[in-house]
DNA sequence: ATTGACCTTATAGTGAGGATGAAGGTTTGT
DNA sequence: ACAAACCTTCATCCTCACTATAAGGTCAAT
């Protein structure tokens, strides 16, 4: 019992079979056993693993990126503790840098809609450019690891 | 005074010129008045457009995402008043789900640097994956618009 | 037994650039 | 005056992360 096709699957994670075998080809996701038939059949180990790499996706990070975090595993006695240390940790600058411009963004969009019909900031003319004022460019990010 | 050449731009908003030619080919920065040799010459103005769109691209929305929060802009007695702040708000709310998920994988990426080389949650196997357990699949997320 | 929904692999195309080069014009320094 | 560093267009090919198509195999229902 239990076990899903590529097309549930891809319903579940609202990606697509198509998606699936091309992450399996880039090993983000593990090759699955195969039915009888040659059927790829995956188990809720696979649907939480995709769902992470739909959600980190959508937060910016890129295929590289997700296979780091995803490969980031600390076992008992691990001998490269500290390697994992420094990687998570460089990734939770990442996470908390993002952070910072989305709710710079957010207070942006924000101000907008407030200006928008009755708000007392009633402006001329109102841009999320114009909302940003006073937001420095964050310059360098993350540019290493 | 002020102008920018387009390497300097690119320079200080961490970009090629390349790439700026090609947002200006996709209509995401305004074609920029010319020097009398033919170079392009932008203002502040253009570098707080680039900033954003580098920003928004980090953040994981596409070009044609950014050219819609770009397009943004309330002007006073604007006929389009509701479908814009419709269209603020919608962004807002991917913003907000945004936030939520960053949110999650930070706590996550901060149980597995706890968890490593000292803490008393000391697993015998610690991944990303086992920390966000019990979180939400999160579902559909601004599926449209 | 055949239709239709599903699966298989393989290949090609797209979006958003990045890298390089040709063939030329410009601007700055020396 | 001349080189070096910048700019122009156009062209080509590369990468990443898919997306679509083709040509065929499987399976459950009618």
């Amino acid at each position: 019992m239990g076990y899903l096709r590529i097309g549930e699957l891809a319903h579940r994670t609202g990606t697509s079979t198509e998606t699936l075998r091309f992450y399996e080809s880039k090993d983000l996701i593990v090759a699955p056993r195969r039915s009888d038939a040659g059927y790829r059949l995956y188990t809720q180990a696979d649907v939480a693993r995709v769902d992470f790499i739909v959600k980190s996706k959508r937060l910016g990070f890129s295929l590289k990126e997700i296979e780091e975090l995803l490969s980031l595993r600390i076992e008992r006695e691990s001998k490269t503790c500290g390697e994992v240390k420094k990687l998570a940790q460089a990734k939770l600058v990442t996470i908390e840098n993002k952070l910072v411009e989305l709710t710079q963004m957010k207070s942006a969009l924000q101000k907008i809609t407030d200006a928008c019909c009755g708000g007392e900031t009633s402006a001329l003319e109102c841009t999320i450019l114009n909302s940003l004022d006073g937001v420095s460019g964050s310059e360098s990010y993350d540019s290493k690891l």
